[in-house]
DNA sequence: TACCAGTACATAGTATTACTGAATAGTGCC
DNA sequence: GGCACTATTCAGTAATACTATGTACTGGTA
């Protein structure tokens, strides 16, 4: 992955998971699967984890242990009602700063 | 300025200063008000300038001493060809970044 | 003259976040 | 037993924006 996109997610990988586990709850080791197949070449596991466990102690999701038929015990990361709130703000945040790109980008052409 | 806002600007903002001296040359104190004009409300004085010194240590800018009626000179910076072409690869990013959240956007309503 | 506001640039130290590169563990198949 | 796949965790590093200053030049004013 390029270093400018590596860069970019700063800030709004938290918001992609959050947004991800908003449809759905989800654990570690699938999102980082969907997150690979959609086009994040290698995000790294590692990342994934440490900002699941990063959006838990904010309070932004609740944890489930749920048994799997395939290896070790899957933690379900389900997003609560702080987290909503949060991921509202990150739409915001992100609806604002995209306006700002997008008129730039029309400016310089 | 929201936290979120912040770390979002980790990694965007080099682009959006690119941007802005795609337009046209500039210098740091006047790149900096029309940020914050333009609503990034308040972004400091001193990331603008850690930030053309980067560039300019990259190789994506020019640098042009002009002397000032109002005080101490201005450092005009100008994109480059390599600047230029930086900034195209920051606009494929951004654009296949936005396009993702989007339609995470979407999906999540 | 002394002081202040506005213009303009620079820097030391801090916080956040994603990465690399491991290690640990459970299940099923050869 | 060893390998592949699933699944999580952690120590150390790099990049970038922030805070909080400091420096310096000009013009106006009391």
């Amino acid at each position: 992955m390029g270093k400018q996109m590596t860069e970019m997610l700063k800030g709004t990988l938290e918001g992609i998971v959050l947004a991800i586990l908003s449809v759905r709850p989800a654990y570690g080791y699938e999102i980082t699967a969907r997150l690979r197949e959609q086009g994040f070449s290698d995000i790294a596991e590692g990342t994934v984890y440490a900002l699941l466990i990063r959006i838990e102690q904010r309070g932004l999701v609740g944890v489930e242990k749920i048994p799997s038929e395939m290896g070790p015990p899957r933690k379900v990361y389900s997003l609560n009602a702080q987290g909503h709130e949060y991921l509202e703000e990150f739409w915001r945040t992100w609806s604002f700063l995209a306006e700002q790109l997008e008129q730039l980008h029309e400016e310089g052409k």
